[in-house]
RNA sequence: UUCGCUGGGGGAAGG
């Protein structure tokens, strides 16, 4: 498994693919893993329709899909803006007493955000926190992304805070999103009082935090500004 | 039977 995964992040599928069927002829047998290591890569690699074919060979060759394989093709059909197939998924897992993680819904979150159904997203992130499983700081995040590239940073905002009272503590992606949802609503005080709120919590920004600040501070004309942020990064 | 290993989700700019 860990050379069909090795082949597959080093963008070598052909080889991946010829691994486990050498695997199926003459063993060792791929399991549930292999398969789902394949699967994975075959939808990021814009090859949903075979990633589609595998899963269905494999449960031909009678293995039973898990949690995590599920949520592999969810993710595969979201990406590709399938979200009623995903649904479907997701109800063809109940029927199998398959019990979504977070990773399940959060992927499916992400989907409906990216193809602008978010207020359906909220309500099922609230669905999350009212029964699970739980949304993570990851859930959150891609709801707030939404929020602040459809224009409605205040509720990104609002949303941010209501993360952290309800027990989550925010990342360096969860203040980037906000950093950049503020600078390209051109609010860019309060992208900057949240980057000195990320200092108080011992986050380091990272390369994306300070692009997206230098983005938004030259875009209103605060380049001198912008341009101590680019030596404080060489600096540190 | 127990234990261990390997698989899944989010952010910026530039043409």
């Amino acid at each position: 498994n860990s050379l069909v995964d090795c082949f597959c992040k080093s963008g070598k599928i052909p080889y991946a693919w010829e691994l486990v069927n050498a695997m199926h002829d003459s063993g060792p047998t791929p399991n549930i893993i292999t398969y789902s290591i394949l699967l994975d890569a075959l939808c990021k690699s814009q090859h949903l329709d075979q990633g589609i074919a595998l899963f269905n060979e494999m449960i031909e060759r009678g293995l039973a899909p898990d949690v995590w394989s599920y949520t592999i093709l969810i993710n595969g059909y979201c990406k590709k803006q399938r979200i009623d197939e995903a649904i479907n998924l997701l109800k063809e897992m109940h029927l199998k007493n398959l019990v979504p993680h977070t990773v399940t819904y959060t992927s499916l979150i992400d989907g409906l955000c990216k193809c602008g159904r978010i207020s359906y997203a909220w309500k099922f992130l609230n669905g999350m926190h009212d029964s699970g499983p739980p949304p993570d700081v990851i859930t959150y995040s891609i709801l707030l992304d939404a929020l602040c590239k459809s224009q409605h940073l205040d509720q990104a905002i609002f949303l941010f805070n209501q993360m952290i009272e309800r027990g989550l503590a925010p990342d360096v992606w969860s203040y980037t999103i906000l950093i950049n949802g503020c600078c390209k609503s051109e609010r860019i005080d309060e992208a900057m009082n949240f980057f000195k709120e990320m200092h108080l919590k011992n986050l380091v920004p990272d390369t994306i935090t300070y692009t997206s600040l230098v983005d938004g501070l030259c875009k209103s004309g605060r380049i001198s500004f912008a341009w101590q942020l680019v030596n404080a990064m060489h600096n540190s």
